[in-house]
RNA sequence: GCCGGUGUGGCGCAGCUGGUAGCGCAGGCGAUUUGUAAUCGUCAGGUCGUCGGUUCGAGUCCGACCACCGGCUCCA
């Protein structure tokens, strides 16, 4: 008996019935069975194992897919679960799933025991026996009630049964819950050693298959994501096909330590976190303060020729104020204690936007004032837990560069795609050119009238739209009081970073009574729109050095030219050559002939400055510079200074001359 | 906040089972005057995160706290 099969490329192939899919893969080729680690038959992913039928579409899974590793990750993630019970008799394990370059799996250990690090290399050793020995998965199904009954001793299973029984959860975030529960039944995989885990599969048909993996670190997690629920102890690890693949992640792990913002602020001076000022306080040294600022100038800059209008505002204020706004109310456990002063009391500012309202309010606005733009550089505390404060990028006293538009209705739409092309506009000239939008549509803890919430919500899309920057829906993350537009951008090594946010409020104009007179003469309610296009300068700062791991464009880099005579008496025509530099706005730095030229030159290289210039005999002699630019192996030499500088200086501006917003 | 880890001169690190701290870089000084990623010598610098405890004796052991690192939760 024969039946008739579809490959990948269309071709029917004819097997004899009864064949597995392994089977198919070792008819085809000895190479693609070695490779395989499943198969997709008709779509659905199935085991090595899974018998064909006739007319089935088969494709093999191989190991170097992206399907392939993440079978390969969750298989390994079963034989960690393997290890732990086996090492630790009456564990209860809870979920295992693969993730971005690797797998976790959730554990509580009997008697309340925490994994250490000196665990993971025992785990490991034990998988690895349990690798050596290539034991089975094998498939097997039962019934919900006797699915309770298996797992009778482990109430995590039993308690993803029941809810996914229930209640199939359909989000993607829970999907992993939804393992192995089918309609009306469960599957499980079965080690030949007699372990058995809840599972959907498919996975590896021996553990043979698997080995190049290794833990990462142990980390407490509540779960089923809730702080509320018992803390489970989570076990990281990476997996690939090869281990040449897992020495290249190593290798990438590696790279991006070393772009961390916080080891090349350290590195490059520019800013640290002074234990006696306390947890995500940030100092910026001089370097840092004066990357900072050209970043701040650059922004206002920007701002007022778009129409923006700067402010101002305090850093504290009377709890009134946040009474009013609705922060104490809702976030107060976000915010900093309070002050008590001549019985009133006052709280640090988590955000600006009341005391922006305040400027609005300051008089009547007509309605030729709108939109009307405010924009403020205004530092907000927000008491952040402990655990979440992360170098610059997380921070308990946050530098918004912020604005808060306030227009009529019928602006709204026009002014969020200016608005989205603006911010744009202006990350690209910081270099970063891969953006995606999330738009977060109405939490469940939120206020506001459903038609207020359509209409700003479809007027942030018709701005997406409009933008052509590619999106997706964050159903249910917006803010309390609005939903948002949040803009991801991806840095030099793919890392995604969340920036600006743009956010149309449907409270604060109400809770402060904010009006206009409209050309009828009627007084009628402003739209407000919130946006940070950095998002903060702090962390900005951060996603830049991690982008350029250091090496900032020339217009943001605190030293931009470092001048360096060869010997002594090449002094004078050194600082010739800085004066010169000076007179064009370049920041220049000196560095006298006291130690080795090749010493000098590692030094200001290792301090990433864009240009090094050399200066001897020859440059003396004929008005010329050496230069040695970063990055570049091969320096120049006698390049005339009228023309470096010429060459100079349409670096020193961030935007490319001739190009211009709206 | 929770789980795990770390905390030794400015930076990077060493210091075995407890016996009063070392190295490299950076820094000061002196010599060297050098054409493209480390010149030589010399000097100085640490109450070992903080506080408390155990001990004849603590950088080493215990506890609390602080900060940082990796996660979880959170992120107006």
């Amino acid at each position: 008996m024969e039946i008739s099969v579809v490959l990948a490329d269309g071709s029917e192939r004819k097997v004899p019935s009864g064949f597995t899919v392994f089977q198919l893969a070792a008819a085809i080729g000895k190479r693609l069975s070695e490779d395989s680690v499943a198969a997709k038959v008709n779509g659905i992913l199935r085991d090595l194992a899974f018998v064909l039928k006739d007319g089935d579409h088969v494709e093999i899974v191989t190991r170097n897919t992206e399907q392939g590793r993440e079978i390969l990750r969750h298989s390994t993630s079963h034989v960690l679960a393997q290890a732990v019970t086996d090492l630790w008799p009456g564990t209860r394990y809870a979920i295992g799933p693969p993730i971005a370059d690797g797998f976790y799996y959730d554990f509580e250990l009997p008697g309340g025991r925490h994994f250490t690090d000196e665990d993971l290399a025992r785990i490991e050793s034990r998988m690895r026996e349990i690798i050596n020995e290539g034991q089975t998965f094998s498939r097997s199904e039962y019934s919900i009630a006797q699915g309770m009954e298996l797992f009778a001793d482990q109430p995590y299973k039993r308690e993803i049964i029941e809810t996914v029984a229930n209640d199939r959860i359909e989000s993607d975030e829970d999907e992993e819950l939804n393992e192995g529960v089918g309609e009306g039944s469960i599957s499980v995989y079965r080690n030949s050693s007699g372990f058995v885990d809840l599972c959907r599969g498919p996975h590896v048909p021996t553990t043979a298959k698997l080995g190049s993996f290794k833990l990462m670190r142990v980390a407490g997690a509540y779960w089923r994501g809730n702080e509320k629920r018992p803390q489970l102890q989570r076990i990281y690890g990476t997996a690939w096909e090869s281990d040449k693949a897992l020495k290249e992640h190593l290798v990438r792990l590696e790279e991006a330590e070393k772009r961390d913002h916080r080891k090349i602020g350290l590195e490059l001076d520019l800013f640290h976190f002074p234990p006696e000022i306390g947890g995500g306080l940030p100092v910026f040294h001089p370097r840092g303060a004066l990357i900072r600022q050209i970043m701040e100038d650059y922004s206002k800059k920007e701002h007022r020729k778009a129409g923006y209008q700067l402010a101002w505002t305090p850093h504290i204020a009377k709890s009134t104020l946040f009474e009013i706004s609705g922060h104490l109310a809702w976030y107060k456990s976000g915010m900093y204690p309070p002050m008590e002063m001549e019985g009133a009391t006052y709280y640090p500012k988590p955000m600006n936007c009341p005391m922006h309202i305040l400027i609005y309010k300051s008089r009547s606005r007509s309605y030729k004032e709108l939109p009307l733009r405010l924009f403020e550089i205004g530092t907000v505390y927000r008491f952040e837990r402990s655990g979440v404060l992360h170098g610059l990028a997380r921070v308990r006293g946050l530098t918004q560069d912020d604005s808060h538009i306030f227009c009529a209705p019928n602006q709204l739409a026009v002014e969020l795609s200016r608005l989205l092309r603006f911010i744009i506009s202006i990350l690209k000239t910081f270099g970063l050119s891969e953006f995606e939008a999330e738009l977060a549509t109405r939490p469940e803890k939120s206020v506001g009238e459903d038609f207020e919430w359509e209409h700003a919500t479809a007027a942030l899309e018709h701005a997406l739209k409009e933008s052509g920057i590619t999106y997706k829906i964050a159903h249910g993350e917006g803010a309390f009081y609005a939903p948002k537009i949040d803009v991801h951008l991806k840095d030099a090594i793919g890392r995604r970073w969340q920036v600006s946010t743009l956010q149309v409020d449907l409270q604060m104009p109400q809770r402060f009574d904010m009006e206009f007179v409209d050309s009828d003469n009627t007084r009628k309610r402003p739209y407000m729109i919130h946006r940070a296009l950095f998002g903060s300068v702090e962390r900005f700062f951060a996603i830049l050095l991690e982008h350029y791991a250091g090496a900032l464009p020339v217009w943001l880099s605190p030293v931009q030219v470092s001048v360096l005579p060869v010997r002594d008496d090449h002094g004078d025509y050194a600082q010739h050559v800085l004066k010169e530099l000076e007179k064009s706005d370049v920041r220049v730095d000196y560095m006298a002939a006291d130690e080795p030229l090749g010493s000098r030159i590692r030094k200001a290289k290792m301090e990433k400055v864009p240009y090094v210039l050399v200066v001897g005999d020859t440059d003396v002699a004929s008005g010329t510079v050496g230069v040695n630019e970063r990055g570049s192996k091969n320096p120049e030499r006698d390049l005339p200074l009228s023309q470096f500088i010429t060459r100079l200086v349409p670096e020193l501006s961030g935007r490319p001359l001739g190009e211009s917003l709206d």
